[in-house]
DNA sequence: ATAAACCACTTTAAATTTGCAAGTGGTTGT
DNA sequence: ACAACCACTTGCAAATTTAAAGTGGTTTAT
């Protein structure tokens, strides 16, 4: 129903193409760096996401590959959503974004002991976050 | 007349009350890997950007402190808009657009040797970019 | 000196997207 | 059996985006 047509192939477009407006990265973050992994975790987010919204990014996650939906174990109903490897490889683009809002928002909510972190060893911070998202088994 | 609330202090969230649309990262590329710098040059990229869309856009960035004007030195009514120290700071963060593109979009357009050399020595890149980009004197 | 072209926008109106509130239909707990 | 919970879906008003045309100075060519 949508994004028949790219505007371009430029590799910024592309990401643009997905995250490009105010929601969707927002969702990553949830399951980045909140550990949020259900649907009603994601709605008590501090931004305050409409339902509807939210359906929408979460679906369009999925279709590009940046999340799937598994079941959980012992509720039929409730379904899990966890980051691919595609999803994982935006840790690297996330810490760019609370790297630049850490110098110059000064009223930024971030963890300055996670910025130390990051100016330290931004590799093996990166490999740290990834692997322990990647060390979630997905009951598909 | 935009921008009285803000949704929460989470440094993701403080890039994407600036940046979070289709457009504002575009302008941006073409000032930081582009060498494009007046108002007509912004006009013919890619992507098409309506002239409403570009002139909003452009003030955003420029009451967010990402860009500044200058005057053009030889036509008094050409503008020529440059990247702040600010605006500079988001080259890594454009360079993990393009690497996380470069990965995943399998027709991109990306610069193979952009990203061989990223690969290579980010840190030095990253300081090769922006140095080239704060070599200009701006005018005002 | 005059006219055409160029410059950075502004305006208008239609189409699309967003945000809010309420509702849906199946599942689970008591 | 019934209420609460779950992941959405629907309807609608408001905001945003888009394309197209217009504005009012400035510069270039004749």
């Amino acid at each position: 129903m949508k994004e028949l047509k790219r505007r371009s192939d430029c590799p910024i477009n592309f990401v643009l193409e997905i995250f490009g407006d105010k929601w969707t990265f927002l969702v990553v973050r949830d399951l980045m760096f909140k550990g949020k992994h259900f649907y009603g975790e994601f709605l008590l987010s501090e931004e305050k996401i409409a339902t509807n919204i939210l359906a929408d990014r979460l679906s369009v996650l999925e279709s590009n590959g940046i999340i799937n939906k598994s079941a959980d174990r012992s509720h039929k109903q409730k379904i899990k959503y966890s980051l691919t490897q595609k999803g994982i490889d935006l840790v690297p683009l996330l810490i760019e974004f609370i790297m630049w809002s850490a110098k110059y928002d000064k009223q930024s909510a971030v963890d300055r002991k996670f910025v130390k972190s990051v100016k330290q060893d931004k590799v093996g911070l990166i490999s740290e976050v990834s692997k322990s998202l990647g060390g979630e088994l997905s009951v598909s």
